[in-house]
DNA sequence: CGGCGTTTGTATCTTTATGCAACATATTAA
DNA sequence: TTAATATGTTGCATAAAGATACAAACGCCG
């Protein structure tokens, strides 16, 4: 409830702080020494190494047991340093996907592996939040033994759904939910208290895909995840960008066509059933699949080619449209079918060059190889980062709430 | 060079973090005591005072002289503490705005006050990158006395061109410049050695009207300056997001009608020009102005009103566009055009309705009513906010240039 | 008018984390 | 074997915040 950016850093918070900073540095460049660290952190040698000494002792970070002794040849002169690494089952994170169809759930370490995942087939719409919530809970804590669990340091909610900061569901239209606060009902299903942080499930995807890959870890990523719905998410030097009510990135609904009388929102053009239904017009086969379809443009059918081509154009539009706003230097496509893009790629390109003016630059475009459990994934990162953050719980030691009101 | 947000904090480092968040603290909620800024810093009160005491032996915060001695009745019960402020005239900042047809100068003090304003007409179409930068730095500092001078704490330029974050100008299409290092010209021109940061002059404007207002310290704002061109800016919680290479919030290029053959951006649909051309086909003045058009909507002239509703529809179509893509809860419309909203406000909001579902929330649209100086202001703004952070010059003791280079 | 509770500002002392310097250690180069 | 170099550790100095106590300034109330 306090300003925010205003917050003073006291004598404990800032041992907190490089602590904090040594994990995830650790976390992001994987092996590195206590002088290795100290210089990444611009700290003292000898600080590093009280840092790593607590760190150690809390049983999070270890001594690195290289098994390759002479590596890559080039052996500086000196004595060489000892590696150090998270302990990856020191903790772990658990992330659930409710979709609409399916219910995933995975298990990471603090090394950010998958552990284990579970898949279940769920019909979202004729259940209510209660009962998904339960099964969804109880998925994810199936295959953990009892002993394990004091060792869970937070759970991440995906699913398609508008919902706040604080993991208040607005609206769920495909799920049929609405203002129920979805975070609080999980924490309530669980047998433990820990974190409990939700996400749409298109921003959980994104999150799920930068976190932790240095590569991006500044400028701007635009995530597409295209199904039967089309969703999305930004990312801003490597955090996620919720927007005001945390629709940001929601370009599904963009407005793409403005043909009057039928105005056509993107979803409706790039979107899994937009294309299927089109291909049915003209497939010889009876009940055809996404499978089918792609390997008519693959053999150049012109059919297929021609209802390619209107998806290709149709998702430079939005592409370029979405860009000309948030400038962002890379996209990633996400989603079944993005399968078609690669067979697409240079079609797409040339609809791009001829929409945007030459000037602007245009931002790489990727494909995403991760695969169903990737929403799940991202939601159990968002707790993995919240670990390793002055938010931890590690640092909630009694100061948990106080709350100070003052006047003005 | 190094990476960001893991840096640690050193025993230095934790002071100068809390003298500036004293000075925000100080700039944003305007008088406090000791004990008040300590209760907003979480600091203990004798922290407080220690800090303090150092921002008073620098000059930088004094006691206040508090002229009503019972103020607004409700005095409560103890001993009342002694009101802190910024020293206005510490320092200083200057902002220069190079335009197309003119350039302004603002000099800003310590409490973001402005002090003096500068104008001068100028083509920047027919002038050079380096002649442009001597008239604008002559400008500046016409009006400041050589004894003042060193009391200038940074300059910040704006100006209508995509640029990055270190002021090296891409391309200025309206002023012919292409590749120009704007911030180290202007740094060469200046008799001082200050900062000088440079920054697209909507994004500038944007910075000028939020910055310091604790009303819109969060959330997501999305300013559009509208006159013959078609800029904008946002503002994510309170600081300025530029994208990828300083071009996010660039609306003006957004595609709003695609009909065929005469595909037309938002720029050209609701900008001056496109207004006055208009305007003028069916006006019975020779040389009619935007004046005479406002009057005329005013009067409900058909003609004017069916120009004023066609833009109406398009700027509401760029508005849900791009809310869509940044969940924006706070429009600012700015420039000349922006006389023509509170007359079509009704209609614009009806085009919002009617464009985008109905479960969409959608954002306040206010005007903003900052004169010709604005960009100007905001340039210089960018100043202080860097003087109330931890690179303000203040902390540069000898650290300025340490590169460590280290291996992978 | 004078005690009483309350809040503020300050002075003194303690705690804590980092920086610095020195040293033993482990390795390469000569 | 010696010199050079980088690492990890240790003891000490420093700096800044927290804790505590106390004087000061105010309202309240009898």
């Amino acid at each position: 409830m306090n300003d925010p950016a205003l917050t003073a850093s006291s004598n404990r918070r800032i041992r907190q702080n490089n602590e904090v900073a040594a994990l995830r540095a650790l976390h992001q460049f994987g092996r590195l020494s206590r002088a290795e660290l100290a210089r990444k952190l611009r700290l003292n040698r000898s600080s590093s190494g009280h840092i790593i000494a607590s760190l150690t002792a809390d049983g999070l970070v270890r001594e690195a047991i290289e098994d390759p002794p002479e590596q890559s040849g080039h052996a500086r002169a000196g004595r060489p340093g000892i590696k150090l690494e998270l302990v990856p089952d020191a903790i772990f994170f658990l992330g659930v996907e409710i979709g609409v169809e399916h219910i995933s759930t995975v298990e990471i370490d603090l090394g950010t592996n998958i552990v284990s995942t579970n898949v279940e087939p769920f019909d979202g719409r004729s259940i209510n939040v209660e009962a998904a919530v339960d099964r969804a809970v109880r998925l994810a804590l199936q295959s953990i033994p009892a002993s394990k669990l004091e060792r869970c340091e937070g759970l991440g909610v995906s699913t398609p759904a508008q919902m706040d900061k604080n993991g208040f569901v607005r609206l769920a239209p495909l799920l049929g939910w609405r203002n129920v606060h979805l975070a609080e009902l999980v924490r309530d299903a669980l047998p433990i208290r820990v974190p409990v942080l939700a996400e749409n499930d298109a921003n959980a995807f994104a999150i799920g895909a930068t976190y932790g890959r240095s590569e991006v870890h500044s400028g701007v990523t635009l995530f597409l995840v295209m199904e039967s719905g089309v969703g999305g998410g930004i990312i801003i030097d490597g955090n996620l960008f919720r927007g005001a009510s945390g629709l940001a990135g929601e370009i599904g609904h963009l407005i793409v066509s403005d043909a009057p009388g039928s105005r056509r929102n993107l979803e409706q053009l790039i979107g899994l059933e937009n294309i299927m239904a089109e291909y049915r017009k003209t497939s010889a086969l009876s009940d055809p699949t996404f499978g089918n379809f792609l390997a008519d443009v693959q053999h150049r059918l012109p059919s297929a080619v021609s209802i390619a081509e209107e998806w290709a154009k149709a998702l430079a539009t939005g592409l370029v449209q979405t860009c000309r706003i948030i400038d962002a230097d890379k996209i990633v496509l996400g989603g079944s079918v993005a399968a078609l893009y690669p067979l697409m790629a240079a079609r797409v390109a040339a609809h791009i060059h001829a929409t945007q003016e030459p000037s602007f630059p245009f931002p790489l475009i990727t494909m995403n190889d991760e695969g169903t459990v990737g929403s799940a994934f991202g939601a159990a990162c968002m707790l993995h980062q919240r670990y390793l953050s002055l938010e931890s719980p590690r640092f909630a030691d009694g100061t948990a709430e106080l709350e100070k009101a003052e006047e003005g």
